[in-house]
DNA sequence: AGTTGGACCTGACTGC
DNA sequence: TGCAGTCAGGTCCAAC
């Protein structure tokens, strides 16, 4: 599943590829993929004809800066299977293909998603702070935003366990299953102690772990890990799940002290993988 | 307000 | 071999 470091990783090669291209057409596959916008039709008179003028993220989602003048963003949001690759024209939209952008150099960006639990939105502006999708959303953890106070502060009312609130897009943006089960190993802390009952010296570690694990993630380009169909614009997959220490890793032998790693379900059924010798 | 559970999706896997 | 059931978990929504 597409989590911040995925979105970055693809946000960088966007970056190198796209910038000073026009979007010449619009072809979306799956209608399902505009839903936000409300049709197909509408997302295209927002994007066509306009040009990429940057890149940016904001948590997970992707997004497409188009035009100086008369400024829109494409929003574009990964779900659990999203996916850009960066293709040349004509290439044939094969399953999973939900959209394609033809850009004016020969070449498209297909945005594939197996599950269609991504989209694409066009809204006005360029800063996501103005756009209804990101309203709600918390810091970037690898911004100085990020403080040990803010910490302090969104998790003192949280009742709900670490890891739960660690994905809540609300207190920090862009943190999902993979990288808040490791950020909560990383921190050496359990996923389901109470987010409020973190000491300061905890909240430390937790911060520190937060910006090492994603920092480090985003170096490796992302996670591909066993049913991770991740990867980057140019097809090739991350390396970071060579270095997951807990994620999917249950009944295995814990990397650094041999305890066997532990799955317990979280609130909504998913698990949560932890070492019950290094977490405390 | 915070928390919980279900719905949305499809492919991979399990068990009979 | 086939097929129903289960799991995966990002995000939104309804309900407690």
């Amino acid at each position: 599943m597409p989590e911040l470091p995925e979105a970055e990783t693809i946000r960088r090669q966007l970056e190198r590829e796209v910038v000073g291209r026009t979007i010449q057409r619009l072809e979306v596959h799956v209608a399902r993929a505009a839903r936000e916008q409300g049709s197909p039709a509408a997302l295209r008179r927002l994007v066509v004809g306009r040009r990429i003028v940057g890149v940016g993220r904001r948590g997970k989602a992707v997004l497409l800066h188009l035009d100086d003048r008369g400024p829109v963003t494409l929003i574009i949001r990964l779900g659990m299977t999203g996916l850009l690759r960066l293709v040349s024209a004509g290439h044939p939209p094969e399953r999973g293909v939900c959209a394609t952008l033809e850009l004016d150099d020969a070449r498209a960006i297909q945005f594939v998603d197996q599950r269609q639990f991504g989209s694409l939105t066009a809204r006005p502006g360029h800063d996501p702070e103005r756009m209804p999708e990101f309203a709600h959303y918390g810091p970037e953890p690898l911004s100085e935003e990020l403080t040990p106070e803010y910490l302090k502060e969104a998790l003192g009312r949280r009742r709900a366990g670490l890891e739960t609130v660690l994905m809540d897009q609300r207190v920090i943006a862009g943190i999902g299953k993979i990288y808040a089960d490791e950020i909560c190993f990383r921190a050496g802390l359990r996923p389901g102690r109470a987010a409020r009952r973190l000491t300061g010296p905890m909240r430390e570690r937790l911060l520190q772990a937060i910006r090492e694990v994603l920092a480090e993630a985003i170096a490796a380009r992302g996670s591909s890990a066993r049913d991770e169909t991740f990867r980057d614009l140019h097809g090739r997959p991350g390396s970071f799940q060579q270095r997951l220490y807990v994620y999917q890793r249950a009944g295995e032998p814990c990397l650094v002290c041999g305890t066997p790693i532990r799955r317990t379900p979280m609130p909504g059924g998913r698990g949560m993988h932890w070492c019950p010798k290094c977490q405390q």
